[in-house]
DNA sequence: TTGCACATTAGAATTATTCCAAAAAAGACT
DNA sequence: AGTCTTTTTTGGAATAATTCTAATGTGCAA
């Protein structure tokens, strides 16, 4: 599923990396940047961990994002989805592929620069999520 | 609960606007502002309807959102709050006071304009939400 | 090597939302 | 009004993602 020698070093300060925390950590990082759910997160783990539960890869998802090791994204009320790049970024659904893009903002933006925040706000964490099609659909990715 | 000529006419092309969708539309334009969920709204539309279902709620918002008379708004996988305001904007959900607000982009800003996005999208939807705290929490509104 | 804190597990519980099938209401036409 | 047709409402059941629970397993450290 992966070549042998592909392992970023899987460790996260102040997480004790279990074997389940590292592979769902590694299918995450490791794996395809498609922003899997927590049920397809489970498939991939029990390729290399069989007899993972799913109560444990939610488990392992939470203390992964508690960690910022991991981002979780939401599109409306569908099922939570994680996202391994922890850059600055928010996320494009193609209603016609069904994928899942990582948007970035022009160079040298920042959010609150284009925002009319009440003054004093501190903001904490934001999520920005789109929703469109692709016209010209064919990609490789 | 209302000013007798506090009403906005409420009228929704294409919609047929039934006692129950009146009310619903009603409390969410005529009502505070604050971005209730639909168990909030039924305890506010039973003070005029009583006798109206969540069911029902769930109902009119739904065909309402459709009819774009208002928008549904989510934060992470919280109860969908919903918002008449249909100019564009984000939430900001202070974490101190609980309160949701409005948030606009400063003027002659597109959102548009400041994402790198993939060449051919077009965006039909999107929403950006913002979790913080306000340092200095005083204000009436 | 035993103790203990922490992690995993299966299955039950929770909860927001949707679905269903029957009753009620709203129009349209007479 | 009275009949017919379509839409809406309703209570309760169903769904589905996630969380909880209580029991079992694991891994270091004394
Ligand atoms: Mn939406
Ligand atoms: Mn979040
Ligand atoms: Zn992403
Ligand atoms: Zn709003």
């Amino acid at each position: 599923m992966h070549s042998p020698d592909s392992h970023t070093h899987l460790e996260i300060p102040g997480l004790r990396m279990t074997k389940q925390r590292k592979e769902v950590y590694r299918v995450l990082v490791d794996g395809p940047q498609d922003h899997p759910t927590a049920a397809q997160i489970l498939e991939r783990v029990k390729c290399n961990q069989p007899g993972t539960s799913l109560a444990t890869v939610y488990n392992c998802l939470e203390v992964l994002v508690e960690h910022n090791a991991i981002k979780q994204v939401n599109f409306d009320r569908e099922s939570s989805r994680y996202c391994p790049n922890l850059r600055e970024h928010g996320h494009f659904h193609d209603t016609n592929s069904g994928q899942i893009h990582d948007i970035t903002f022009k160079p040298g933006i920042q959010l609150a620069d284009i925002l009319e925040l009440p003054p004093g706000t501190s903001i904490e964490e934001y999520e920005i999520t789109l929703r469109g099609k692709l016209k010209t659909s064919e990609q490789s990715s």
